[in-house]
DNA sequence: GGAATACATTGACGCTTGTCCATATATCCA
DNA sequence: TGGATATATGGACAAGCGTCAATGTATTCC
């Protein structure tokens, strides 16, 4: 697959979004991608208890609701959130939910 | 039913918050409740096409996950947002979620 | 007391989700 | 070319969700 399915800035919804959000393992993602910026697949979810191709789920679904943006460099995917999309349609939310995170961390 | 579980503010948890959040028809309701501050589920959800057990499941959903507060009033149920419960614990997230709602209106 | 009101609960349904396993695809490297 | 690397896809499964219909429960009013 050369090309990667990700909505345009006016196809972002809130309510996907925000079921995108609405996952443990997700929001922790969003919470490292958040912190290392643009990086690889692998990196990102290396320590996270779940089966590879479970995190390569996830990252469809935060991809396929706008929270991230996806560049394919050689054979690995190139990761990071759509902070300038987000920001600008539903302004304060990424950050509210990535603070609200790192004030309350899951066990 | 005299009294109606609802979570302690230090039990809510941001994943039950962004999951309740996650649905139109509770959208919805969160908008409504913003609007008109506490009134009864009938007059909230009055116009909203669907059954009512449906919306007495979704009252269910947003109380349980702790955005609404619910207090028995005779035989009616009077609601209103944990306003200052979601703002002490995310702050940001209620306002910013209400705002993003307002300016991308679903169809 | 009995009817009406305002919700909640239960059960059923079709659909979606999170997870894993096995396998596939694409790229890089020796 | 052929193996290793990085990620995706498809299938399967149990669990959960949104919806409705029927019924239950608690309260108010006549």
């Amino acid at each position: 697959m050369r090309e990667v399915s990700q909505p345009a800035t006016e196809a972002i919804r809130l309510v996907e979004v925000l079921r995108a959000l609405a996952d443990p393992v997700r929001l922790d993602l969003v919470q490292r991608l958040d912190r290392m910026g643009e990086d690889y697949c692998n990196a990102i979810g290396a320590d996270i208890d779940v089966h590879q191709t479970t995190l390569s789920h996830h990252y469809r679904v935060l991809r396929e609701a706008g929270v991230t943006w996806t560049k394919v460099q050689g054979r690995s995917r190139l990761v990071r959130l759509r902070r300038e999309d987000l920001d600008t349609l539903f302004p304060g939310l990424l950050d509210s939910v990535l603070a609200a995170q790192r004030r309350t961390p899951e066990p």
